[in-house]
DNA sequence: ACCTGAACACCGTTCAAGT
DNA sequence: ACCTGAACACCGTTCAAGT
């Protein structure tokens, strides 16, 4: 089958985004790949691991965003939110990797808009939990709440969710220097 | 046995406190109250309505908290840290439960400081999701990166942790009266 | 009313053995 | 080097049957 890890990233990436994060177990992988389960550790350490593979590269778009950082964290919503569940996936993910986009991209915006280091780094920090925080609720009330509420958006409809309001508030505020 | 909602909400509760949310297992639960697993489904809707009353338990010291809206919220931290993995589970909790403590104090000590409801309202909203978010990356670092880091604070050692800092700032800049 | 016991349909991970 | 097959030690949930 040539297996690689890169093949395995993205069949766990396709499967989260089709039957959401309890779908993506290892043996169902295996599955979907036509392997036995233990061929997976060949080429993966553990699951966590191979979560945080699929997370960087869900993210990796952020890697070449243009706008301020703003506008960053906004594309920051708009990728994560129709993954569903992966919110919770996100928050372990940037445990085991601080890198994870935008972590190092957002500083670097603030310093560009004239923040000092120290403070760009600081909020930063404050910004990437926020958001975290932010998408994972949002995703779990449209989960378990209302599945038949998340809005379809015609996506020139311009009237934001509540939950959209939320979290432009929250980053205006974070977003003002001191 | 005499098997109870709060006799099993008290023996989830203590082995989260003890050996942390992955040792939560139904199955284990119910070796612990020497029963068999199918007993606690008398009791007990599902695993996560029990996570969900393991949730309101833990938290229901806030309701008794004075103080205003930020020392509610320092107070939600310490109460919620030490609960080493906790934090996602109290995402999930919030997503079930939107009255879970503090969502309905946050927004009463809010007015009584004079903000009006509408901006209460939405400020908590925001104040919730960052402190989430915070609270549940921190303990995913201290579990990940540092088990030895976890900083034993002689109670009096008045130096704050990084992610001490990184909270309070969040919270200071949130609670801003536009 | 309350619980047992067994079953159903799964998990993540390891590891000898094969090719 | 790469994968199979089987095993180990688990899961959450259901449900007939017992008391």
């Amino acid at each position: 089958m040539a297996l690689s890890l890169e093949l395995i990233t993205a069949t766990a990436r396709s499967l989260l985004v089709q039957y959401g994060l309890q779908d993506v177990s290892m043996r169902r992988l295996a599955k979907e790949l036509d392997v036995g389960p233990g061929a997976l550790y060949y080429h993966v350490a553990s699951k966590q691991e191979l979560l945080r593979s699929v997370a960087h590269e869900i993210l990796s778009p952020l890697q070449h965003e243009p706008g301020d950082a703003l506008e960053l964290m906004l594309r920051f919503r708009e990728l994560v939110l129709p993954l569903r569940d992966v919110g919770d996936l996100l928050l372990l993910a940037y445990a085991l990797d601080e890198n994870l986009p935008p972590a190092r991209l957002l500083p670097e915006r603030l310093m560009a808009e004239g923040w000092p280091q120290s403070s760009a780094e600081e909020t930063s920090a404050v910004v990437m939990r926020f958001a975290l925080g932010a998408v994972a609720t949002e995703q779990n009330q449209a989960l378990l709440q209302g599945p038949a509420a998340m809005p379809t958006q015609a996506p020139d409809a311009r009237q934001a969710t509540a939950a959209e309001q939320i979290y432009r508030r929250g980053l205006q505020k974070l977003l003002i220097r001191a």
